[in-house]
DNA sequence: CAAATTAATGACCAATGGGTTATTAATTTG
DNA sequence: CAAATTAATAACCCATTGGTCATTAATTTG
């Protein structure tokens, strides 16, 4: 005969987070019901106030988790590369094309968006925390590439947000629209095209 | 002494879809109250349920409305533009990046990105009609770029896209995180980098 | 100006769901 | 193995809010 249940504090916090994204990610925060993540964890909706203080606890805990640490892998590959910019600007938009394109992590985004404003303080975490550094990457390799003079003299703070904004598409059209394609659309093409046409419009003439 | 409240059946429906377009912006959907959307049309709750079904209904009703006539507008100076493509594509980014920078309406795709879920026909309905529209538009202009031997042979469906991207940043930017900027982002600026960038990356050799 | 019409109200209902807590039983301790 | 500890439960409370409807009064009609 199976137990009740069983005593298992140090997985529980993983877990909950687990469901609690997976019903954030599909409701939206307001329709997401503690029930239905206490289910799919496995548990009961009081063992989550076990573990958090409150629903907007949870989906904070949530929205600060996990995605800084891509970015730090990330940066880390800038400091000691010592090819071409636009070899360096590959490497980098390929490495977050293809976590745009195979994360789960990325419906993350969608959800700071759409709560933004009842949770300013997350907006705020996230501003600072993942994009400005995201951001600051690009910056830096554009203004590598202007240095060297192997880009043209371009606003690298403009610039970066170039090299990003078709990432956040497919960040988007994978969370909202892609389930809807009849034939899937592919990303992959799109981030090849967008570093041609990048690496081309950024050249020093 | 004033009145307690005036019969204004033909005015009604556009305040209460005005004031609901700033309570969903601001708060998403399920967290908006019928309630507080009444105070600020300046009615009473009852007085909704006189013109709209439901809460689901006045919802939509908002996101089908008034963002695709815009598009047509753009699409009208296509057909009969005898200048360059390059031209052509600045005329038209010009236009929807002024658009994305000062009108209230785009708070409404990030109102759909957020409720995708939730409404799955919507968010089927403005990819069918608002987002194949824009994309249309852009495909038109590169597919004439490449035809006039003005661009170099790219695939018009992946570009489209490139060309967008930054327009759906900004207006992505606008409605989450402009308020925490201490000095406003300056949007044209991007829209100028974006076009000399892009127009040099397409350009035929 | 009286009667009929209907826009608008506001009190009300019922369901939903966040959060609490007394109780249970799995596990640990001595 | 008995006692103590605590992870987990499940029944419960209650504030919130979408939606309804009987009533009111602004407006129109004849």
């Amino acid at each position: 005969m199976a137990k009740r249940w069983q005593r298992r504090k140090e997985a529980r916090t993983a877990e909950i987070l687990e469901a609690a994204l997976g019903q954030f990610a599909q409701k939206g925060f307001a329709a997401t019901k503690l029930d239905d993540v206490a289910k799919s964890a496995g548990i009961t909706k009081g063992t989550i106030y076990l573990y958090f203080d409150s629903k907007q606890a949870l989906f904070e805990a949530l929205a600060q988790g996990s995605i800084g640490a891509q970015m730090d892998a990330v940066k880390a590959q800038l400091e000691n590369f010592s090819g071409s910019s636009a070899e360096l600007l590959k490497l980098v938009l390929n490495t977050m094309g293809h976590f745009a394109q195979t994360s789960d992590r990325v419906v993350l985004p969608r959800m700071v968006m759409a709560e933004a404003a009842n949770f300013p303080k997350l907006a705020q975490f996230w501003r600072r925390e993942i994009i400005a550094r995201g951001l600051g990457i690009f910056t830096f390799i554009i203004r590598r590439g202007v240095e060297r003079g192997e880009f043209r003299a371009v606003d690298p703070e403009h610039a970066a947000r170039l090299c990003v904004a078709p990432v956040l598409m497919i960040v988007l059209w994978r969370t909202t629209f892609a389930r809807f394609d009849e034939t899937p659309y592919d990303h992959q093409a799109l981030i090849e095209t967008h570093l041609e046409t990048l690496l081309t419009g950024l050249k020093a003439p």
